[in-house]
DNA sequence: TATTGTTATACTCTATAACTATA
DNA sequence: TATAGTTATAGAGTATAACAATA
């Protein structure tokens, strides 16, 4: 248990990193921003799948998934196909041309970092980032389900019980 | 120098560490949004400050800046007085009100990354808040000066010779 | 009835550019 | 001419709520 002061500090680094992020997203192209260039490198880390999981690895609303969705496929990265399991659902699945597009979005990533954290250790890069997912997932950023009026009740008692689930690699559609 | 992979975990993280920053921001009072937040922080832990020197610190542009204080000016917790020796500039003062509201802002942070990083060390607690320092100096988080056209192609060359200039405690108003 | 996904709306944060008032 | 700060405007990101289609 650190002390308060340790915390005020980690609250203030925390509000402040996004001017990092932020540089990051001026090197991307134009038609790229960070919301879209997010649902490539997801799509192209973890393959096809559904918006909801993509939802639940971005961190973000559904409808917020949605719109830079849209955006990926409205410029052809991103192929929406309907989920013959269930057909409130699409797959999503990266195209050729979007494997292009993150191929150049990482190829840009990691110049810049190339070249801003050059005096950097391995080690030291792999603590920031190992630490930064470890801070998610004490938060449990996953965006909280949209939950009907009647289950409220039982699903808040549950995530008071057990805040980490962790079980969407075995969750089956409907 | 780090491998590839690991510089695009690092992008991902960095991408994904907004969410920790929203979930902190869902418990500061409505009335406080996190950018009002920051300048509270700021100016409580760094004292009296021009605009300029506030906009440095919050690496942000001053017309950002900008706003947050007239939002915080609006509201009593921040005061601007006109800089005796520079009139067009303005010093920045944090009222009682607004110190008050800044101890319960730090009361609510502190608490929320207690209950949430309770397992963690404060070696870790430490580590992470040091990392994340250090990344936003190897980005030079600091907005671009503003510079007048003719003065661009000098002050860009002396940018790439000498990016940390690190001045501010020792620079004098005019 | 509940869930998946989309759309409309609103709010926050940010940057650029135009402006003012001083230097 | 250059700088400190403000304001207007635009763009990106996010959340909530209402909705359509399906389970």
């Amino acid at each position: 248990m650190a002390a308060q002061a340790q915390y005020e500090e980690l609250a203030r680094q925390l509000s402040a990193i996004g001017a990092v992020k932020r540089h990051i997203g001026r090197t991307l192209p134009p038609a790229c921003p960070s919301g879209t260039a997010a649902v490539l490198t997801l799509l192209g880390r973890h393959g096809d799948m559904r918006m909801g999981k993509l939802a639940e690895l971005l961190a973000v609303d559904m409808s917020v998934t949605s719109r830079h969705v849209a955006h990926a496929a409205d410029r052809g990265w991103i192929e929406r196909s309907p989920d013959p399991a269930d057909k409130r659902s699409r797959i999503l699945r990266l195209t050729a041309s979007g494997q292009d597009q993150l191929d150049e979005l990482s190829r840009l990533t990691v110049e810049l970092l190339a070249e801003r954290l050059s005096d950097w250790s391995d080690d030291d890069v792999g603590r920031l980032t190992q630490l930064m997912a470890r801070i998610r997932e004490s938060f449990d950023c996953r965006p909280a389900p949209r939950l009907a009026p009647t289950t409220i009740a039982t699903a808040t008692a549950f995530a008071v019980a057990a805040p980490a689930v962790a079980d969407e690699t075995t969750r089956t559609p409907a």
